[in-house]
DNA sequence: TGCATTTTGGAACGGTTATTCTATAATGAA
DNA sequence: TTCATTATAGAATAACCGTTCCAAAATGCA
């Protein structure tokens, strides 16, 4: 019928989102996409009808497969409150050249936020999905003696989604890593560390208490993790 | 002598401040800056060798007024625990515009902060500059028992910095003002609301004691205050 | 009143931008 | 093999970018 493609399309859209997030809406050139991507101008503009729309998709990609992977991430922990720590120290290890890097919905959120309301609209509704993904597994955590009394799961899960944003704006400047573990120090004090033993005995207890009497692992050393990827 | 200029320099350097602000670097053309300032290009072109300079000239007059205005204000209230209180409770509470236009160390933190290394460290010490004045109001907070056991100023400082950046951003694509509110919230429940009797009267015990007995205002309902301007 | 000096307004320049157009190449069906 | 259809490569386009240049205007001093 017709001459076939010579690219694959998913794979021309996944150069493109990272050409968009490490460079930003403006700072990428049609000339820039062509390079990364290996596509012909032509054939750019034959799979979307401008650079917009392209960049649209690329939040689209992003939001698919990093955020999602987040999300993921989030949820294979136990306990709870565990994952939410472990996502944030993660977080803040990652290596210099991955913290620079940002998050595309961050810069995104920036650049475009109050000129675009269709890419805002989409990084708000991101923005959302992360933090009631914070606040199902923090009230998990509170449901087994995970939270410091008095806090309510959803409103720290809309401080951990701030701070999350906070982080992709100061190690975009390089702050000092140890600054950035203060922080999330300080963000996650509601939630206590649950020695593994101490999760597992007061478990059932908690479910109906509502909370557990926790052990003395409150002040306990976070130990080295592995960076984020 | 000579012709005398027919602009005011500290003025046209305002209104491009402003210009970056809203529109950001790359976002600002020349042609802009000769609209909104009134001034020709080629006075400006006599007054900075290129745009970058005039950029960089704009984030240190952003310093001078936006930020030490900030600071001013985190150093005019008592006790210190309600300073910090109440610069975060006034800045949720600004006008929707001006919350949309953000931050220009923010934006410009994110837009230019991984390619231009000088703008980076500019920024940086202002981040750093707020962090200390907030450490500096926590411990005193700390010391008229403002803060609540085992909060370390220092840490929460970083993690308050972090939580301006995160709502510069969330703002940007008009986040939830309730969510904010809540974010907020989270952040200052370490600090104390010092009912103002409560404050004079332990005022001097606490110097020495290290903390003082609080008063039962810790979840009195916050006030309503004037928005930020 | 000129002269030296600086600002001013705007034209001009070379480069880059997003987008469109065109001629050629490559394919499957007839 | 021939044809209809689509992808490809790259030239062309028109607008805009930051920056430079230049002639005219305006001032204080001699």
């Amino acid at each position: 019928m017709a001459r076939p493609k010579a690219y694959d399309e998913t794979a021309m859209l996944d150069r493109a989102m990272e050409v968009f997030w490490a460079r930003g809406f403006d700072g990428t050139s049609i000339q820039n996409l062509v390079g990364k991507t290996g596509v012909n101008r032509g054939s750019l503009y034959g799979a979307y009808p401008d650079k917009r729309a392209l960049f649209v998709a690329s939040i689209r990609r992003y939001l698919d497969l990093v955020v999602e992977d987040n999300v993921r991430r989030l949820l294979a922990v136990e306990p709870a409150g565990d994952a939410v720590r472990q996502f944030f120290l993660q977080l803040v290890e990652a290596p210099p050249e991955r913290l620079r890097r940002g998050c595309l919905l961050t810069n995104s959120a920036v650049e475009l936020g109050m000129e675009d309301a269709q890419v805002a609209a989409l990084i708000r509704g991101a923005f959302r999905r992360v933090e009631q993904v914070f606040c199902a597994r923090l009230v998990e955590a509170k449901r087994v003696g995970q939270l410091t009394d008095g806090v309510q799961p959803e409103a720290l899960a809309r401080l951990l989604i701030t701070v999350l944003q906070g982080i992709r704006v100061m190690s975009r400047v390089g702050a000092d890593r140890v600054a950035m573990r203060d922080a999330v120090k300080s963000a996650l004090s509601g939630i206590k560390t649950a020695a593994t033993h101490a999760y597992a005995s007061d478990r059932g207890a908690a479910r109906h208490s509502g909370h557990s009497k926790r052990g003395r692992t409150r002040r306990a050393r976070a130990k080295q993790m592995a960076p984020a990827r």
